[in-house]
DNA sequence: AGGACGCCCTGTTCGC
DNA sequence: TGCGAACAGGGCGTCC
């Protein structure tokens, strides 16, 4: 789930759900996600104040409070929000959940527990701390050639290195790879200037349409890879069946026929 | 520097 | 039917 479309979409679920009403109680499930402080801390942090704002950086999402002060959220691999008009009502592995004086709470969901919550002094000193790269999203081609110069690693270790550009994950960078025709294991010094700047167009492309079709799989744009990443998967552009490779720790699919691992000229 | 692992968790699926 | 292994869309630390 969770990579930049799938966050921004839950920001955009958290301002609709949960700006601007006043939080009454803060009951945390699983204090061990909590990265910098424990749930007296968060609790005198939220209680009595109302979010004001949000902010998206790659995976990240950031809740600011009218106090100033602010809130971070990271989902893992299966992380989400869930908004329950009664707070008895909260799903299965809701470890935090914030109740709203009027009605209502929001859920932080997480089966698997991998996710992290905390409390920043700011969306900046975060981002700094964790030496993360630029938004994926803010990017422009030629910041993105800057970040491809030197960079010696396989392409698909490269988009979803979070130092590197963050909010690209295992699948979306697949996604990105197979629109832009370009195999998982292609070394970015081997890239051309080409290769790039198709690169660079489908990962805004594909960011762009994911976060329009509201991260959900089964809503994904024709000539999507994503549906077809499973054993048996036939590419969208020429039918042939989509093959699996091991890359970044992880497993890209990809089709051998329009992603060829070597270009055709060397 | 980059890559291959193992690990953090829990739930589901698949093979025997 | 039951059970263990493998695996799942993230990220960190360690070793080579």
């Amino acid at each position: 789930m969770p990579e930049l479309p799938d966050v921004e979409v839950y920001r955009r679920y958290f301002d609709a759900k949960a700006l601007n009403r006043r939080i009454d109680a803060v009951h945390v499930e699983a204090p061990d996600l909590l990265s910098d402080t424990s749930p007296q801390g968060l609790g005198r942090l939220a209680h009595g104040h109302a979010f004001e704002t949000t902010r998206r950086h790659g995976k990240y999402l950031f809740a600011g409070l009218d106090s100033g002060t602010w809130i971070l959220m990271h989902f893992g691999m299966t992380g989400h929000l869930d908004y329950v008009e009664d707070p008895g009502d909260a799903p299965p592995h809701s470890q935090c959940l914030f109740s709203f004086g009027d009605s209502g709470a929001l859920a932080y969901v997480a089966t698997r527990k991998l996710g992290k919550i905390g409390t920043p002094s700011s969306p900046e000193a975060f981002v700094r701390a964790e030496d993360l790269g630029p938004d994926a999203l803010t990017l422009d081609l030629d910041g993105f050639r800057d970040i491809a110069a030197g960079r010696r690693g396989q392409v698909k270790s490269w988009l979803m290195d979070q130092r590197s550009l963050a909010g690209i994950g295992n699948v979306y960078s697949d996604e990105i790879l197979f629109q832009a025709g370009i195999h998982p294991r292609r070394p970015v010094g081997d890239l051309s200037g080409d290769d790039l700047a198709r690169l660079h167009r489908s990962l805004r492309s594909v960011l762009e349409r994911a976060i329009e079709a509201g991260a959900d799989p089964q809503s994904m744009p024709e000539g999507f890879l994503l549906p077809e990443r499973e054993e048996g998967g036939t590419c969208p552009r020429c039918g042939a069946q989509v093959a699996s490779v091991s890359a970044a720790g992880r497993t890209a699919w990809f089709c051998p026929t329009c992603q060829p691992e070597h270009n055709g000229s060397g």
